[in-house]
DNA sequence: CAGCATCCCAGTGGATACTG
DNA sequence: CAGTATCCACTGGGATGCTG
């Protein structure tokens, strides 16, 4: 996703509004939940703590740089915490925080839904292309 | 958020790897989510109907082409519904769908999430800010 | 009022090569 | 092994102007 580096100053006018949507925090988080690797990195953390070249394994498309900028990242926001083994060759382990452990079960009701409406959104994009190509060969 | 246009394909080993991850259809729902501007437009519909204009006034910071252009998106995925009133001038009314309104509640808990935590996170970035800057100085 | 088209810049993220 | 650094192509998204 992209995250404007210079804060947005209407923010209160948003939310006041319509939506739940703090200053700042909330977009942090939703961030990233829409960032194309943050959640894959959560998933696998969720499931036990990983080294880096084993995620790397586990998500056969990442680039390291976006690895270690994403992990970085979750560092930041305190849902990842990462613990290096002065071992020779030195290893480093990532695992999730007590944080980051409490924000996989909101994010797995999100992905639930997503699943288990995956058929109505299929078929809703289906029609909308199908009406859009209808309309330009009118 | 940065959606690829062309799928990735080894999906299916990440989400071996460890998480929910349906094949497409989660990762267009979290592309929504992370999106700058889709919460926001849900949550204004969410609260009722708006028409383009008010919804441009209850975002000042977007973009009308930001505003068409994810709108659109959301009625591809089936969560919005655009009704048209053939009056002079034209007026077009925005409105969640069932689906999109069932999508507010998972919405939610991870936005309850980020709130109730956003002292946390807040923290922990501080911390990590800091720490890092200590590195730099050393 | 609603929305499409064009121009354009900043930021994102991939590939590659190098270090502790 | 676990990164950091550099280069670069692509696109997200803002500003502006035009149409039905």
């Amino acid at each position: 996703m992209t995250m404007p580096s210079s804060p947005l100053k209407s923010w209160p006018e948003i939310q006041a509004a319509g939506f739940s949507l703090e200053n700042c925090p909330v977009r942090d988080v939703l961030g990233h939940v829409g960032d194309k690797w943050s959640t894959l990195i959560l998933g696998a953390l969720g499931k036990r703590a990983h080294r880096f070249g084993e995620l790397r394994r586990a998500l056969p498309d990442i680039s390291q740089r976006m690895l270690t900028q994403t992990l970085r990242d979750l560092r930041r926001t305190g849902l990842v915490a990462r613990e290096v083994f002065p071992t020779v060759p030195p290893g480093v382990e990532y695992s999730l925080t007590p944080l980051g452990r409490s924000m996989i079960a909101p994010l797995a009701a999100l992905t639930a839904w997503a699943e288990s409406n995956h058929a109505a959104i299929r078929a809703a994009r289906a029609d909308f292309d199908r009406a859009e190509e209808e309309a330009r060969a009118a």
